[in-house]
DNA sequence: GTTAGCATGTAAGGAGTTACATGATTTT
DNA sequence: AAAATCATGTAACTCCTTACATGCTAAC
């Protein structure tokens, strides 16, 4: 009834997904899977596990109860796995290409776990994403040349790399939906597959 | 009481040294200001004024009663200027070369009010902070090394997109404290001065 | 005269962290 | 047998946002 948990449920499924875990191989995986971007503690992931048990996504399970500490009937490690409800829970996550998809919080962890999203729905996402970048770029040039004025070298140097970061994310984008493209186009065959290492500067876009 | 404010205390601070200012014209100077890496509500800022009232490190000022709205005795502006201690406060708070000073919370708001800080804490801070992400760099580099097997090309790909990232803050570091030293050597005058528009390519760091 | 934007505030709550508490297992 | 680290959990608290409530002032 608590926590809302908005990213880490998705991240948890997805991880899970990929194969049964107990929570503190899950926290690790979690910060190296979403890496530069996000990172959680045992703080919000374990209360986040037990209500994702309570909503029936995942089950607890005792790992063969590691032989040697059967003797005191403790538990030692709870491995936990993806229920159906999960799965399909999951899906539906994954087939969300609306704006919530492509906000700061949630992208990296949508894009994360692509290899299991259809091409279409990447393809969404990916351009959401560049176009909401796009305009935070607009914004920004307009505070620059206006801030010009007023404002400190410090300050003005500040925004300029702001402004240049997103500048470059969004370029980055635009190579990733050229190569979306590229493995996407009529008759070849989709497969779901992961994007074979190809970014290269086939960026038919202006700019 | 409540509030202990954290980053919004300093950046207050800093711009109400600047100039008198109510807290919806804060605000937006506040989000200009602090631009593409932060950004309040009011829901925060208020009350943190009120904080800041109460610690006597601000006060009230009707800004000449408005004459028009004068008859009803109601108030429509609330100009915010500091006080002794509040100026006192934010001298501290600037010189504070800590670590603090170089998380991602607060460097970008100790490099918005460099203008107001002493060249040598602008050194340390700029220094921490690089190492501080070197540090990052070296994590990450082996995380993406070490995962390269095991995770799919778009995990990879969004993990090496954030490593860029911060080589790139850690490049713009070192122009940034080229700048410094240049405008800081021996027998030339600090002055306070606004670095003046230079970070050429004198980084004579490794790498 | 009504929409839009300026201006101030507050209550509820979401999302997560820190610090603690506890114990099992492995390494030195 | 001590130290490290694996493993699970909780309570208190921080910091901030959302959504609401209110009224003034300018523009159309």
């Amino acid at each position: 009834m608590s926590r809302k948990t908005g990213v880490l449920e998705l991240a948890v499924l997805g991880l899970l997904h990929e194969s049964p875990m107990h929570g503190y191989e899950l926290r690790k995986r979690l910060n190296t899977v979403l890496g530069s971007f996000r990172a959680f503690s045992y703080g919000s992931l374990y209360p986040c596990l037990k209500d994702m048990v309570a909503a029936g996504l995942i089950v607890e399970e005792a790992p063969e109860l590691v032989a040697a500490s059967a003797h005191t009937g403790r538990r030692s490690k709870i491995v936990y796995k993806l229920t159906a409800e999960g799965k399909e829970r999951f899906g539906e996550l994954l087939s969300d290409a609306g704006p919530a998809a492509w906000d700061d919080e949630n992208f990296g962890v949508h894009l994360a776990f692509f290899g299991q999203t259809d091409a279409d729905v990447r393809l969404r996402i990916l351009e959401g994403r560049r176009s909401r970048l796009e305009e935070r770029v607009d914004t920004l040039r307009q505070s620059v040349a206006r801030t010009r004025e007023r404002v400190d070298s410090y300050t003005l140097e500040l925004q300029r790399h702001g402004l240049e970061s997103v500048e470059r994310e969004v370029r980055w984008l635009g190579e990733l939906i050229g190569a979306e493209r590229a493995g996407l186009r009529p008759g070849t065959p989709p497969s779901t597959s992961t994007v074979d290492r190809a970014l290269p500067g086939t960026t038919t876009e202006k700019e």
